[in-house]
DNA sequence: ATACTTGTAGTCAATATTACTATAAGTAAC
DNA sequence: GTTACTTATAGTAATATTGACTACAAGTAT
């Protein structure tokens, strides 16, 4: 979202209270069905109208950028204490047609179940969209999703930040699955299994999956005592 | 560096094509000595008179942040085609004490022997600094170099970027003692020996070190062709 | 000639990876 | 209830990698 795609509806006496040549989108990622999505807007106003872009907005001038995206992304979807991570900042001169604007690019993991999509804006103008499918975004904000999705790949790679997209419990194929999708390649079910168990990173619940047409998987939780472990001596998530 | 630090130094005529409210600081690293090096610039005006700091400087208003960036370098080292790379924008509210600005922050790696000082500013301005000795530096630019170092330790294990402090020719000791300093931890030596040379990222010389006062080593080049297959296919520098 | 320093080669046990096969535990269809 | 089907989970075996070493080579300095 830039300044001036909607800034009509910006009183005239907030005007001043936000930073005028920088805003923050956002690349809100959630999984569901077994695939990689992402939140996008449609704009209603301004030269964007009615094509779909990352959700976004200011900064004002007494909060920290990082704050802002936190404050953004409550604002849109209700939620708190997300995972997000700067991307980097954005500043081609030409990214946003009307006037030079910089924008700082947010990626966030949500657990889809988590969120009510009628927290924030109406259901008309907020919904998911599977990563694959996403094109012709405003602006540069196709650019900004790839960005987002290479760093993804990256993290995931090195931190088990995969579980912030997974329900609470889960099973090892869901995990498992999850990281083909984000990673585009397939895996050997008894080899993932056992490199994962091994991490001592997962927690086996005496519960099982339920409502499945076939033998129940067990179901595991994260356990964050040994991720922060992990995170200090380093790790591969490779597999 | 921050706007209004240094504003004075501009004319009046040139302000107008410059964004006012967002900078660019760079970490320039460099390797000499078996010693990670960090350039830095003395303030003469303003109120950080003194002070060493980050080099960086403004954004024209129709250029790109990368190529700003790339520019500034160009400036105040005299050198092009360096590795550089986006950190991101740091944007605390009280960053700067004058004003509300936001920089985005770059780090480089560049061949000090390629380096002449004298090129942009006058010795008095401008230094190199032992990364493990520098401290105090202006506004926030400690917490820059930090994350700066903290991605350079990141993309050194995936990426055989360490090759852009070394100078063309260089022996297997020099480049483990980079990975050494970098990361902070000693390795063994026939160990590093044979795992980085079954990649095959290296072309061997015929040359040997010379006016040591112990058996010359073999020097080594940089294989780009080999670099290129193993980013693609992903692979892992950890020793 | 000897000590000393660094380079380079090689060894070997432990561990990890890869590509599998096999079996267990359920559901669904007949 | 027996059979087919699906997914879960266990296990195996060849191969590659790692980590901690030893040994020796090739120079310099005394």
């Amino acid at each position: 979202m830039d300044a001036q795609s909607t800034s009509m509806q910006i009183p005239e006496d907030e005007k001043s209270v936000i930073l005028d040549s920088i805003t923050i989108d956002c690349v809100i990622f959630g999984f569901k069905n077994e695939e990689l999505e992402v939140l996008l807007v449609k704009h209603k106003e301004g030269i964007s109208k009615n094509k779909w872009g990352l959700p976004g907005g200011w900064i004002y001038e007494n909060e920290g950028i990082d704050d802002a995206a936190n404050r953004l992304l409550l604002e849109l979807t209700g939620i708190k204490d997300v995972y997000l991570e700067q991307l980097r900042a954005f500043g081609a001169p030409d990214r946003f047609p009307l006037s030079r604007v910089i924008t700082v690019g947010y990626y966030a993991l949500i657990k889809e179940e988590d969120y009510d999509l009628k927290a924030g804006y109406t259901a008309a103008e907020v919904a998911w969209f599977k990563v694959s499918e996403v094109k012709d975004l405003i602006y540069d904000h196709q650019q900004i999703l790839e960005i987002g999705q290479k760093r993804l790949r990256r993290r995931i790679k090195q931190e088990p930040i995969g579980f912030n997209l997974l329900p609470e419990k889960f099973t090892l194929l869901q995990l498992m699955h999850l990281y083909e999708q984000i990673l585009g390649y397939e895996m050997d079910k008894p080899n993932f299994r056992r490199k994962i168990l091994k991490m001592d990173l997962l927690t086996p619940l005496a519960e099982k999956q339920k409502d499945v047409s076939h033998r129940a998987a067990k179901l595991y939780r994260f356990n964050p005592e040994t991720y922060k472990k992990l995170l200090e001596k380093g790790f591969n998530f490779e597999f």
